[in-house]
DNA sequence: CGTTGTGATGTAAGCGCTTACAATTCGGCT
DNA sequence: AGCCGAATTGTAAGCGCTTACATCACAACG
């Protein structure tokens, strides 16, 4: 591979100046500017980014870390954020936490070392003082899909609160009182918020909690079949039945329909996500869109103008989920 | 950030040797082993790896480029991928495609630039001949579900073709004969070699094909039920439908429900891929299995092979299909 | 006691680029 | 002609590390 010497030296220049043909980093008289040109052109070089940024201290590179990497939903969020993270000329280097507190850290370390521009993560396991902490350092941090009090600013997420409360509303709106949840596991955030929601909407209509129509689950399809086979034990009567996501709805949607239950005749469904799949669900699921893409995008943008300096992005920080009505809720007939 | 050099410095020691105790790449003296690892632990020094690249002219980056990251498929490959190589201690650049000539080509360029030790390719545009001429270049290639003749030994992939024969036998045993085919589109590689692996059963069962029962699609749910929509409007019996993915299969499966039809009861329908709403669907989907995270842990491992010199790994370039016999297959009564 | 071999450590030359600073050129003025 | 400043180009010092090679200390040997 030619480099920017021998670059240099075919075109009858310094190698300061073909360094700033390469980046527009100065003027350069539109002869020798051709010169170089073609000199690149003829050697076909290509720069040697692993040089340019140890020499500048720049990488061009921002790190990301995801809990998974399978699955419908983080494949969508590092989607949005490739996208425009690549038409900046930026790259991303993808790695995985597996929300294990140990492989985070050291996912993030990593990272560090990789000397990363910026850093979007999605952890869960880490706690909020750690991130504070590690925002304070010199490799700047966005955090996806997780609202840490103490830098709001670098937080980009979904209004999971509003969201689980406009699921259940959407349920309330149609006549149904008696209204299960699904929750899932009790110490992830998004979690704890969209079951606040829940209670929010229940409390807006005067409705008292039944915690017994309460089951945790895990955001597993598995813990949503579970789920509702518990609420169906019980013997207590519900006609819908919120879940915190879209996997555990499914479950808990097969479970009712082999228990000889009618989705949405004899209960109502609604999810939360509005993964890929969804809507390939019968009946269709209705759910709260979560605008993953969207919300990756936006996490790219936070980079682009807090590390590159694109001051003219506009950034938001908390994203607003909406209701996707499909077939699984219907007006309470009781 | 401490650099080697106040490392040393601390630890009263060379640069070598700091360098020597981080690689364990010659022996070093317990003592002074244990000086420069204190000194690091003090310092909380990690090596800049950009800066060890650059004069080790290794990256232990391996890129890859994919045409989509969004979708249940490609986020299992990556994942598969970036499992197997992390564990060694190498990390992964991940780039996009858009299954576009002109991106793709770009998309390894870059990589190339980056100076990845290696790269993975998922591509449909770029010709054949690229591939074998950019394999014969300086960074290593392999490339996954796909299989170019001039370098088979670079290639991981899944047996295409006996997966669309082992589809249509699944129907051809259970006593199907009118059997229509919704294809994926006729430029892909894969979607040529299950429909010929389609013919083959046929052939097998000594039945001819009848060219009026195939639809073209594009491996999008829409082009799915387009098909059933325009097999259904030919007025010729057919039983059973085998669609190239599992997105057509649920777009087909949803209309003929539409249209009236049960399924399995009038009309018995396969997938290919078993993607993870497959199971989801209603009734569930039977399929073909790729094992996509397999494969593409075969690719990282082929990479750690051949780049990094690990010989005791055992390299596979053909996975084999295998049937998922969920309820939308039944028993043609007929 | 001088040699020699061996293991441990140090020295220093890059890796390919960026960039502060110095040098040069050149047009426009006086 | 002589001078000045702006525009252009060149020089060279790193960036933080690896690694070939040199050096050193020391034990074993004849």
């Amino acid at each position: 591979m030619a480099t920017i010497y021998e670059v240099s030296r075919r075109a009858g220049v310094s190698l300061a100046t073909v360094s700033r043909v390469m980046n527009n980093t100065a003027r350069v008289s539109d002869a020798t500017r051709q010169k170089v040109l073609s000199a690149v052109a003829e050697l076909n070089y290509r720069p040697n980014s692993i040089a340019q940024s140890l020499a500048s201290k720049r990488s061009n590179s921002i790190g990301i870390i995801l809990p998974e990497l399978h699955g419908p939903f983080f494949g969508t969020l590092v989607s949005g954020i490739e996208q425009v993270l690549r038409s900046a000329g930026k790259h991303t280097i993808v790695t995985v936490g597996h929300s294990d507190e140990d492989k985070e850290k050291d996912g993030i370390e990593f990272l560090i070392s990789r000397k990363c521009d910026a850093m979007v993560l999605h952890v869960d396991a880490v706690s909020d003082e750690y991130l504070e902490t590690l925002s304070k350092g010199p490799v700047p941090v966005v955090i996806a899909n997780r609202q840490v009090s103490g830098i709001a600013a670098n937080c980009i997420a979904l209004d999971n609160r509003k969201g689980g409360e406009i699921a259940t509303r959407c349920l309330l709106e149609r006549g149904h009182r008696e209204i299960a949840y699904i929750a899932g596991p009790a110490w992830k955030t998004d979690a704890k918020e969209r079951y606040a929601g829940h209670r929010a909407a229940l409390q807006a209509f005067d409705i008292s909690i039944n915690e017994l129509l309460v089951f945790e689950g895990d955001f597993q399809e598995s813990s949503g079949s579970a789920g509702m086979d518990h609420l169906l034990g019980l013997g207590r009567p519900f006609t819908a039945v919120v879940c915190a996501n879209d996997s555990m709805a499914a479950g808990a949607m097969r479970t009712a329909r082999e228990r000889g239950l009618d989705v949405p005749g004899d209960i109502s469904i609604i999810g939360f996500d509005n993964v890929n799949f969804s809507h390939y669900l019968f009946p269709g699921l209705s759910t709260i869109d979560y605008p993953t893409h969207d919300i990756g995008g936006m996490a790219g943008r936070w980079v682009l103008r807090h590390v590159y300096g694109n001051d003219r992005l506009e950034i938001r920080n908390l994203f607003e989920p909406t209701l996707v009505l499909r077939e699984s809720v219907r007006q309470n007939a009781g």
